[in-house]
DNA sequence: CGATCGTTTGACAAGGGTCAAAATGCGTGG
DNA sequence: CCACGCATTTTGACCCTTGTCAAACGATCG
């Protein structure tokens, strides 16, 4: 096997993002590019930070899926959420941070420095943007294991990833990959994996969810939504 | 009844709380001392700040508890977490920031302004801080709500807070007032009041709980711990 | 072509929800 | 001091969603 190395496809999804999060100076912008060529590549189903562990500097994932997780001690494991292309690893403000959860990679995982911002710059408002997103998602997370039924748990998580994919990949609007197994997912909604696999029928039955060869689309996205109350997060005005 | 107006003693659980998470200097401790003086009064039950609403100025809590709500259309309710005395409301980097949940008072509220900080001084280290903490309990939430039973999910709760309590006020670390009904409980940890009340029953027949007329003891704490597997947070190394 | 991982199915159990009513507590006003 | 009204807690009976255990099925990979 051919390992490492550059890759043909440059990645960008670092940049992209964060400059759909605010306005970005041309030098902010060379400065991303020049990170994004710094990739460290990390293979699926590998630990890249463990719980308690003091946190190396703030890295973007450019492609593949990671997860955040906290186990307990009889083996029980919560997802406490997804990290996706273009979205943030150890983004912290203060001094010698620790892991709050394990970072999991899902898939082969390829990532890059977060440069440092200026306070006022477009830069660090765009990373303050991707911090309240980031708080959104947990609170959305909170509300959907505490309360929502199963049938909903699932539609809501997958329509969020759906919105969140197309940030970075107008295509993934349409269809996407979503590289999770039914345990991952049961992880993450606080079910187990049985039951997402009869929920995901109920889904499929009610012509609601489309999954073939790990990859999704909804038949009808907006009669979706509205069934499970899903709406997509604002973090600010004026924006 | 002798109502509003001032009163005797001086709040200063945020300046408290502060100086607890970094080095401050005078100018500042004496900053978030004035800033204590502007008091705002809010009775219970009321809303400080609806989901979606823009956010004013950051503040902190004085006295009192609030929490932060998530509602459904058909009115189920999570509650994402509590706001204790010494913690801070709209902490946020970015511009026009919108809230993400709706702040309720639980119990009546006092509130100061919390000032600004000079990027790289002690204040903005202790506020960063502060909000790592908020993303620790979030964390904590969805893996309480997500993977706990209905009694381990009462116990960490309660333990948490009397931890985060103790911080300003080194009494609650024996005993505290938990000015929570069960049903606010039951939005908090995804369960109806019904099973809150059962359950908490149990903690008490157990030995682990003791609760009478809203104040919270724990008999054997360490024995309590060790069975639901809590352990206080830590945010950062060398600290 | 076995091994392994993930999905699917079935039968059954249990934790927690629902509904309804009784009991308790508490602030208000007489 | 008592009486009322409301909120909260407590109890009981029953039900439903989700968990458990076990096995079969299906893909993918050395």
């Amino acid at each position: 096997m051919s390992m490492a190395k550059p890759q043909r496809a440059a990645l960008k999804a670092m940049s992209t993002r964060l400059s759909r999060l605010a306005e970005l100076s041309a030098d902010e912008l060379e400065m991303l590019q020049a990170a994004e060529r710094e990739q460290r590549r990390l293979p699926a189903r590998r630990d890249l930070l463990s719980e308690g562990e003091p946190i190396g500097g703030p890295r973007a994932v450019l492609s593949g899926w990671a997860c955040r997780v906290r186990t307990l001690a009889d083996g029980r494991r919560q997802i406490v959420g997804f990290v996706l292309p273009g979205e943030f690893i150890g983004l912290c403000q203060h001094r010698n941070p620790l892991a709050p959860t394990t970072l999991l990679a899902v898939t082969e995982l390829v990532t890059c420095p977060a440069p440092r911002s200026e306070p006022g710059s477009g830069l660090s408002e765009a990373y303050a943007r991707s911090t309240a997103f980031d708080d959104h998602y947990l609170i959305a997370q909170v509300t959907r294991v505490g309360r929502l039924s199963a049938y909903e748990r699932i539609a809501d998580t997958i329509l969020e990833l759906q919105d969140r994919l197309a940030v970075v990949d107008p295509a993934a609007a349409v269809r996407f990959r979503l590289p999770l197994t039914q345990e991952l997912l049961a992880d993450a909604l606080g079910l187990t994996a049985v039951h997402v696999n009869r929920t995901i029928q109920a889904l499929r039955r009610d012509g609601l969810l489309a999954w073939q060869n790990g990859t999704i689309s909804f038949p009808d996205r907006s009669r979706l939504e509205k069934l499970v109350g899903y709406a997509p997060i604002r973090i600010s005005g004026l924006g």
